[in-house]
DNA sequence: TTTCACTATCTTGTTTTACAAGGTATAGGA
DNA sequence: TCCTATACCTTGTAAAACAAGATAGTGAAA
């Protein structure tokens, strides 16, 4: 069991809220979601699943160009977007619900 | 991004976790995932990871009579298995505080 | 000036996950 | 006798996450 593992499904509910807190970028989300704390998520990762979400009508993408590099590609979240956010948010709070009261249960 | 997607790599952890608790068989191990919250686990997700486990070295198993249908086959974990849990234990509590700071930073 | 480091995106191929669907078999009750 | 619940397992599929590497722009040091 790696940490890789456990990351599944859940990097895609992030990626939202970040991209919902403010227009974004793939660079920086991957760094955003390190100083919160998750191991490094590879860039090999992350684009695909926001090409994904894009063809899935959840973000759109503006170029703009970068002073320090190539021209970044910056994330918005549509309707779609925030309602899948809203979903991920619910979600996620069962899950944590339910993985505590197993470990909580069964640990004592 | 379906329920399914977010399960990824946890359900093992909750497993181990089960079984710490008490010696348990399969059919168990899905109702009282269900009890505790989670979507219905399916036999075909818990045996094979059961199988898996016990391939690793994390659990043993013991084939007893059941008084109401087929033997049962009754996990422990080994030595191995409750340091996987420990180590499980651990990155749940690293990843719901990252995701949790995710969420509460983005979404103010 | 060319070479290095950083920025930035994307692709390919691999491993693993979770599951749906279905198969097999035992036991007890209607 | 047949149904339901119990109990295990297998096969085939879709998708996830990544490692590794390709591509390319910028600026600063050597």
């Amino acid at each position: 069991m790696s940490q890789t593992q456990m990351m599944k499904g859940i990097i895609d509910g992030c990626l939202l809220a970040i991209i919902d807190g403010n227009e974004c970028y793939g660079y920086e989300m991957a760094e955003r979601l390190g100083d919160y704390g998750f191991d490094a998520v590879s860039e090999g990762t992350i684009y695909p699943l926001l090409m994904r979400m894009q063809r899935e009508g959840l973000v759109t993408s503006v170029r703009r160009a970068s002073t320090a590099g190539p021209q970044r590609k910056y994330y918005s979240l549509t309707k779609e977007g925030k309602q899948a956010l809203a979903e991920f948010i619910l979600r996620w709070q069962q899950l944590e619900k339910s993985v505590n009261a197993v470990l909580k249960k069964e640990m004592e």
